[in-house]
DNA sequence: TTTAACCGGAAAATCGATCATCTTGTTGTA
DNA sequence: TACAACAAGATGATCGATTTTCCGGTTAAA
């Protein structure tokens, strides 16, 4: 019936793989929580085994802790460990993007404007916040992505998630917001003219304030 | 039966999972191989689910990859990517010395002394190379343990495990093998006199012997 | 009162079988 | 001979049921 439409094979493992990183990354379950696992295997209408390797592959991943025989859970927040990922986050993309002003191409500029365009275009959409924070994603990868080391992006891409963790928990702060939103535009343009060491202060004052932003929390 | 000699709580997936990596690490599959899932099963004497939850773990650790609907396969090895790995384990093993040093206790100091003397007596027994491999791993984790970040030591140790995909298929060369045995011990020194800067400059020049090493799998 | 052993119920892990998809080999046609 | 359509076999993904393990409450013994 599909034979047609056939959306790049995905399978039930992989597609529940993605929504139930989405979730744990909007703070839709509690931190620490036990995963009850016949419980979301009717909320998301699928067998116990692709359920199962997704949480697997999530536990591997680092978004999900595993303990032998007691199944698994949300991890924990802590300060201490926001703390150790925004620090890497600062160090790591602070590499990646002084390569990637160095490797990218044409290709790249107008990827890059292309992304930071939908991106200010969605910043106002508050009703659609999905939208924006999958631009948002896309946007800060877009920006590293010439660097030249898969394993650095996927390094990065893994932090990236664990810092949402904690931002999307935080209260709004948009004084703050503004800021960042508009740090996103001046990193494309010192991307452009290739202004590394503008470019790479900026990124890492752009972590730091996430940091901070991020750091609301971790108080209640 | 085995009620009372239970090893702390293990499961079919968790042993299997430990057993794939490290006949991955030891090259004990062709690179580019597919796995035969059914093959394995009886191999390792385990039932399905156990078995393709360890391997699914596995893709998402990096030593598997997997395509929707056609199973698992040992992933590829290149020039490129080995300059990649090498590349960020020169950064990041760095990275962590630096901090490592400065956060060690007395405690650290002896642990490292300690696995650094058993590296030692285990480099003369050749037939038992799987010992030796065992302290090389561990020494080279209590080197930088203490480095502060959880992060940081777990995205060494990922690199590590890419790493001796390379290593352990390359020809032997003793002679580079007997300098990198000898850098072993002079970190040991350096670590404990606190001497950040030959102790960074030296695990730089490790990793990059190592990794000529290395070169080698990559020639045939 | 405290500690240790013992149940039941709940949850996790595992198995064997079924369903869906891919791959390969064959046949018929241009 | 080349190529496309099809069919059969192999392999991967998924399900339902079974086995094993853990957890909390209870009781018995020290």
């Amino acid at each position: 019936m599909d034979s047609l439409v056939r959306q790049s094979s995905s399978t039930h493992a992989s597609r529940i793989y993605e929504v139930l990183r989405e979730d744990i990354l909007d703070g839709r379950f509690q931190a620490g929580e036990k995963i009850a696992i016949n419980a979301l295997k009717e909320r998301y209408g699928v067998g116990l085994s692709p359920l199962r390797e997704a949480l697997n592959k999530l536990s591997a991943y680092g978004l999900l802790t595993q303990e032998n025989q007691r199944g698994f859970r949300i991890p924990d927040l802590s300060r201490a460990e926001l703390d150790d990922i925004a620090d890497m986050r600062r160090k790591l993309e602070c590499m990646a993007l002084e390569q990637a002003l160095q490797l990218g191409d044409a290709e790249w500029e107008s990827e890059l404007l292309a992304v930071a365009h939908r991106l200010k275009r969605a910043e106002n959409d508050h009703a659609n916040m999905a939208h924006w924070e999958q631009l948002h994603g896309r946007f800060h990868r877009t920006l590293v992505a010439p660097c030249g080391s898969a394993w650095l992006l996927r390094f990065i891409s893994q932090l990236h998630d664990q810092f949402d963790r904690y931002r999307r928990l935080a209260p709004e702060n948009p004084a703050i917001r503004e800021v960042l939103d508009a740090q996103h535009h001046e990193l494309v343009d010192l991307a452009l003219a290739r202004d590394i060491k503008a470019a790479v202060g900026l990124i890492d004052h752009h972590v730091v304030l996430s940091y901070e932003v991020a750091l609301g929390s971790c108080r209640r």
